[in-house]
Order: C-alpha cells, then sequence, then structure tokens
RNA sequence: GGCGGCGUAGCCAAGUGGUUAAGGCGGAGGUCUGCAAAACCUCUAUUCCCCGGUUCGACUCCGGGCGCCGCCUCCA
C-alpha cells in the first residue's frame, strides 16, 4: 500500500516513492551524547520506530540508521571538565540511551553509527567538498561555503542572501566570509589530544553537521528515501547536510524530509537548555509505567505539538487497560462455532488500521480503529456471541495491530501472587463460599492497597495488578 | 523584524466545504454482581478562539484580530 507523508521539503504530502521497491532506507538523527536524553528526545524516536513498523506494516521492507552523536563542542568541554576522555565521558550516556530505548520498546535500527568510528569517511568526505570548490580554509579550519551551494536554504525556506535585521548572529572567532558559513573540520589546538584526528589538510576535528552526512550514505547510498529529526534540526543541521552531501556528490540528497514536533510542557517546548524536562528514570520513578509513556507518544500525530503531563500518563494507561483487559477475556472464550460477527469487526478495524497509517502517519485514527474492535469485540463477548474461532480472530487481528504500536497486548510476565497475596486470596474465597461478606470484602480491599484487582466472574475469580 | 505552525468538549486528541464533528480519559444514569471490579447500554461540543468575507451552504476556503508555540544561535 502507498505511503503518504508530509514533505519538508515541498510543505506538502506526498507519496513516499522508494528508489529500491519495497525497501525504504531511512536515517533518523538519534541523540548527542553528553547527557540523558528526554521524553522529548525519545518522542522522536519513538515516532522514527513507530514509522518503521508502519512501513512494514504496509508492505515495505526498511533499512535504517540511528546515528549517535559522540564528538562536538558540549562533549568535548563536559568531557574535559570531568575530567574524562571522550569514550570515558559519552560510554554512560551510549549506554543511557540503549537502556531508555529498551524501555520504550523500541527496535534496534540496522545500523546505530558513532561519529567517532567514522573519522575516514568524514575526512573523504570534505577531501571531495574541496576538489568541488565548497571549501576554504580560514586559521587552519575548514569552511563550507554556502555561496557555491545555490540550493542552500530550500529546507528551512530561510533567506541566507543576508542577515535579517533581529536575527542573531553568532560572534564570529574565525574569518568567515559569510557568517552562514559553517565549519566542517575544526584546527582546535587547545583542544585536549584525545579529540584530535590527522588529516590530509591538518590535524583537528569535525564539525558538528558532517558525520550524518558521512555515515547516512555510507549505509544508505549518495541518494536515499526518508530523513527524519525533530524539528529544531531543520535549520541549520539538516540544511546543512544538504549542502554537504549534495555539494560532495552531485546528487541529490534525500528525498523526503520528516519532521517531528516538538512536546509541550505546560504551553513550552522541553529542552535541555529551559531545563524542563523529565528523562524516562524520572518518570519511571513517579510511577508511570513505559507503556504509558510509549502509548502516550505513539498515540499522538507527530506534526502536532503534544502536551506532556502525567495526567495524559494516566489517561494512557486506563485506555491500555481497557485493551490488555479485553485480550485476557478473549484468550479465556470458550464456545465452539464461525467466527461470526467478529470477523467483520476485524475486517473494518484492520482497513481503517491501515488507511490511516498510509495517511501521514496518523496514529490517533490508527489508535481509535483500535480501540473500535475492542467495543465490539466487548460487546459481542457481553451478549455471548463471540466464539473461541471469533475470539481468535480478533487477537490475531489486534497482534498484527500491535507490530506498530508494540503495547496493545498484556505482557506474558509469569506473575504469581506471593505467598501473602494468595493466601488473601484464598481466604476470601473462602468465606465468600460460606457468605461472610465482611470477611471477604476485608481481604479484597487489603489486596487492592496492595495493587491486586479482583474480578469475579461465573466461573473463577481473576485478579490483575494495578497498573 | 523574517519564516513556519497551532487554537476542536472537564482533560488528551483526530477530522471534514453540505449525512449523527472520530477515539481515549474523566463524569452521570442503568444492566450485571452478595457488594464490588470489569464489561455492556444510554447520556456527556446545536458546536469547532473572535470578527468580517467568498459560497446555496464553512468548523473546514480567504482577510483581519487575539492567544500560544517553534525556527532564524547549541538543542529531538
Amino acid at each position: 500500500m502507498q505511503m503518504r507523508l508530509f514533505n519538508t521539503l515541498t510543505s506538502r504530502v506526498e507519496p513516499l516513492e522508494p528508489i529500491s521497491p519495497p525497501e525504504i532506507r531511512m536515517y533518523a538523527c538519534g541523540l548527542t551524547v553528553y547527557n540523558r536524553g528526554h521524553v522529548g528526545n525519545y518522542r522522536t524516536i519513538v515516532t522514527t520506530d513507530v514509522l518503521r513498523r508502519a512501513l512494514r506494516y504496509l508492505g515495505f521492507r526498511v533499512k535504517g540508521v540511528l546515528n549517535i552523536t559522540d564528538v562536538d563542542d558540549r562533549i568535548i568541554q563536559q568531557a574535559v571538565t570531568a575530567d574524562q576522555d571522550l569514550q570515558g565521558f559519552t560510554r554512560p550516556w551510549i549506554e543511557a540511551l540503549e537502556e531508555d530505548m529498551t524501555t520504550l520498546g523500541i527496535e534496534r535500527p540496522e545500523f546505530m553509527p558513532r561519529a567517532t568510528e567514522h573519522l575516514p569517511e568524514m575526512i573523504d568526505l570534505i577531501a571531495r567538498l574541496t576538489a568541488r570548490g565548497h571549501t576554504y580554509e580560514a586559521d587552519g579550519s575548514i569552511y563550507f561555503r554556502i555561496a557555491s551551494f545555490p540550493e542552500y536554504g530550500r529546507l528551512s525556506g530561510l533567506d541566507v542572501k543576508g542577515i535579517k535585521a533581529g536575527a542573531r548572529v553568532d560572534t564570529d572567532k574565525y574569518d568567515k566570509e559569510n557568517a552562514r558559513d559553517f565549519v566542517l573540520w575544526k584546527f582546535k589546538s587547545d583542544e585536549p589530544e584525545w579529540a584530535q584526528w590527522d588529516a590530509p589538510f591538518g590535524r583537528g576535528r569535525p564539525g558538528w553537521h558532517i558525520e550524518c552526512s558521512a555515515m547516512s550514505m555510507k549505509y544508505l547510498g549518495q541518494t536515499f528515501d526518508l530523513h527524519i529529526g525533530g524539528e529544531d534540526l531543520i535549520f541549520p543541521h539538516h540544511e546543512n547536510e544538504i549542502a554537504q552531501s549534495s555539494g560532495a556528490t552531485g546528487e541529490p540528497f534525500v528525498r523526503h524530509w520528516m519532521h517531528v514536533k516538538h512536546l509541550l510542557i505546560d504551553d513550552e517546548t522541553m529542552s535541555k537548555s529551559k531545563g524542563n524536562f523529565f528523562t524516562i528514570p524520572d518518570i519511571l520513578e513517579r510511577g508511570h509505567s513505559p507503556d504509558s509513556i510509549r502509548y502516550l507518544l505513539a498515540g499522538s500525530h507527530y506534526r502536532k505539538p503534544l502536551s506532556f503531563g502525567f495526567e495524559g500518563l494516566e489517561q494512557s494507561v486506563a485506555a491500555l487497560e481497557r485493551i490488555w483487559g479485553l485480550v485476557q477475556r478473549l484468550d479465556e472464550t470458550q464456545g465452539d462455532g464461525p467466527e461470526g460477527e467478529a470477523r467483520k469487526a476485524c475486517t473494518d478495524a484492520e482497513t481503517t488500521f491501515r488507511e490511516a497509517l498510509a495517511d501521514d502517519l496518523n496514529t490517533p485514527e490508527a489508535l481509535a480503529a483500535v480501540h473500535g474492535l475492542v467495543s465490539r469485540a466487548n460487546a459481542l463477548l457481553a451478549e455471548g456471541e463471540l466464539t473461541r474461532s471469533g475470539a481468535g480472530a480478533v487477537r490475531s487481528t489486534l497482534k498484527g495491530m500491535d507490530s506498530v504500536f508494540g503495547v496493545l497486548l498484556p505482557k506474558e510476565a509469569a506473575d504469581q501472587l506471593s505467598a501473602e497475596e494468595q493466601a488473601l486470596f484464598d481466604e476470601r474465597q473462602e468465606a465468600r463460599r460460606q457468605r461472610e461478606f465482611a470477611r471477604a470484602d476485608e481481604a479484597r480491599a487489603r489486596l487492592e492497597a496492595m495493587g491486586i484487582v479482583l474480578e469475579d466472574t461465573r466461573g473463577a475469580t481473576r485478579w490483575r495488578r494495578r497498573r
């Protein structure tokens, strides 16, 4: 099925037409590892994850890259302050990234390259840019000359011909030809040895943008299908990537650019510089589940600002528990017979789900389809009209949908009641048999206080842990 | 100052030039239950920030206003 996505390059929703169908080659700007990523960072990463899963759901194959920037100004600065070398300083933050990705159920992309492992590629790229006349040297550093690249500014829509009134201009420590020219290779003799590499054009280190050009083209080719990142990266990072890549190869760089809106908190964007952010561990510490975070992030539309809040996480858990509750009941369904109504419910939901995803990754509508199926299945169940095969159909439909969202099925946790909990549970059952309801209710209340919720059914009594 | 985006019920959040403006959470009533829980049924925006305009018809298109957000500088 065709996937339509908003393309920043054209400001329109356009079909995603892979260069080598059915494979989609996509690159996502990951994190700069100088501290712990916050939920806002993970909105982009979760969106990327949901997108690649959705693409597969729609019949594509995906080759994806998520990069790790492990050398830049802030990293060097902070490593020096902490009296560590580059590897020593970044290692814990890379581990934190991987831990958070696991927590949020994010698939490992095919490649997760690190900048420091691609110095030869970056150096080669700079050499090619120089050969094509896109660079100049000043104070030993190599700059990209934007005047040599007429396309510059197309992605961001910025006028780079001059500096507009009111625009802030960076204090120019170097002798740049144009304020917008950016550095490809920095000559910095005052920085530690571990942040310097040999290159034909002098010992130094890469600028911020070059690693993404080098790594994306290495793994995905000179021209590839899709590039994703947070909206703040449109300028200058992505603009510069285009200039560097296309400038070096003479070929188009990326066909489709996708940008994820920032998370809002109290109507302000969440950012490290403002300090108004939460990390994943922060949120877990407050008692929220990983699933609720993923549901909230994945279930909002990537092109709209999302108001992040703890109330939203509560609402997410409640919605998830409704879905999980159905799945549990489906698995207990008895009764022979054809799939009946359930079949149609599944087909309808699948159609809506698929079309929603294909329409600019409309995950809120896709989730509405999930809930629609849940409601219909619950109704059939309540009327005793769901057979075992019907329940199986619903379950496998939900399973397919979960291949995109990753949180729709309850965890298979080999969850057992503790001895104390089991004793209370047994006592309540015994009390109920003897119709000593006061005693039974007391046991139930104590279990409730421990986070165990009971549900009496015709047959057995079912229990589940809250959250 | 320049460029871009947003403003939909108590909360989160889709969507459309003209059928009943998705879905979830929350709330109210009912069914079921020993009572609950869960589930089911019913209800919960005569209305989409405000004001004009285009149109047979706008919440959806255009203009203006108000409010908010982002980028233009390191930031997902």
